[in-house]
DNA sequence: TTCAAACCTTACAACAACTGTAAGAGTTAA
DNA sequence: TTAACTCTTACAGTTGTTGTAAGGTTTGAA
């Protein structure tokens, strides 16, 4: 079941998408005020996304960035904004497509199913511009090469690459590998550091990860586009 | 080095877009006459493709559709047609994004720039329609989830779906494994076999690998699309 | 039905990869 | 200078992978 979320302030037109789409076969998910769209739409595991621009609350550009940091797409933007620098920006900011409205709904449709189709044969990966991570796989994909981290290594780099550009604390690390409950010693996850590093060293990508005394790690450069 | 190759019998239009794409950064070739095109177009192995559909000889149609069935791409759709049915008949030939002109060069730009990274970030997963294997990182996705495989569990799988729906013989599963030179035990084809099934079983992949008495194994199931 | 070839399964041990612990060295900033 | 913080290295327990070995099961033809 292809299952599509219309992410959308206008009722009616939400209504209308969710018909047309459902009469194509989607299943169809609206969601309308932003207080629980972003958690809406992660845990809705949507097929397509469609986004509008124009919400009350958090833009949609930001919406754009938040979901494709954490690897979920694709989305289509469906808006009244027809300005080029607006498409421009969403584009940039991971959006798959930019369609303004009025749209024809077979247009829409075409568009869908494309987007659709290229992203069910495509990994999801987390992309930090010069080279991607399969979160599922724990496989970092680094020009034509590809090297398989360690459990411990994957969800390092995984924590890593969601927060950029910002810093991860230690605190949330230990969280994500030995889960809040019980004590591990503090070096642990230095010498997990040290492992992570080595294997980036060993695939070209030195210096990536910054120590923030006190605080956490950072991975930095990379070119985001 | 990204690069375009550019499809378009129009001299001029053909001159400025090489002259925009490579201010951008780009390595572009053009293509006109239609003799040496699809040939010339898989030879120069160009990250992205854009095709005009008003062509002398054979239609922009036709050549999207020759090119999708290689498994060569992206394809932009550049045209000065701008009725719908062009549009959806395009994209349904697998055309992976569709563009009319006049077009701002940024917005061109723009969505090379989108499509060149989607592929670029595309995993080449061998499918098997109800399952998919990455044979890199000898990962396999079933549905939502994902497991690994050991080295020679991706290795037979990768010889067994590659070879769907014929049967791979057992002399050949022993060269990739193992090479040809050295003896090994004729037991040991058999014990990752029971291996391999075990793990497949794990993931709901029952008897899906069939014996062949005497020749070899087959996959089989998985409705192919 | 019988039987041998072909195939399957299980157990075992060697080996490699991964992980946490420990100890000591290096670095930072007040 | 110094104490807190961080890094590095070595070691051992654990787990996963692989080939070997031994014995059981299935198949198909006589």
């Amino acid at each position: 079941m292809v299952k599509i979320v219309i992410v959308e302030d206008d009722v009616f037109l939400r209504a209308e998408l969710q018909s047309i789409l459902e009469k194509e076969g989607y299943s169809v998910e609206s969601i309308s005020s932003f207080d629980t769209t972003l958690e809406d739409i992660i845990s809705a595991a949507p097929s397509v996304i469609i986004l509008d621009l124009n919400l009350p609350k958090l833009s949609g550009f930001q919406i754009c960035r938040a979901l494709k940091a954490r690897g979920i797409g694709p989305i289509l933007v469906l808006t009244s904004r027809n300005q080029l620098r607006d498409e421009l920006h969403a584009l940039d900011l991971g959006a798959d497509d930019y369609l303004t409205k009025p749209c024809h709904p077979k247009r829409l449709i075409a568009r869908i199913q494309k987007l659709h189709h290229l992203y069910a044969n495509m990994h999801v990966l987390l992309d930090a511009g010069d080279f991607q991570l399969d979160e599922k796989a724990n496989v970092l994909y680094v020009g034509k090469n590809s090297i398989s981290l360690s459990e411990n290594e994957g969800m390092i780099m995984k924590a890593l690459v969601k927060a950029v550009p910002s810093v991860v604390k230690k605190e949330e690390l230990f969280n994500q590998l030995w889960g809040s409950s019980e004590y591990v010693d503090e070096n642990i996850l230095q010498v997990n550091m040290t492992r992570l590093r080595k294997t980036l060293d060993e695939v070209g990508l030195s210096n990536r990860i910054k120590t923030v005394r006190g605080i956490g790690y950072q991975l930095i450069g990379g070119s985001c586009r």
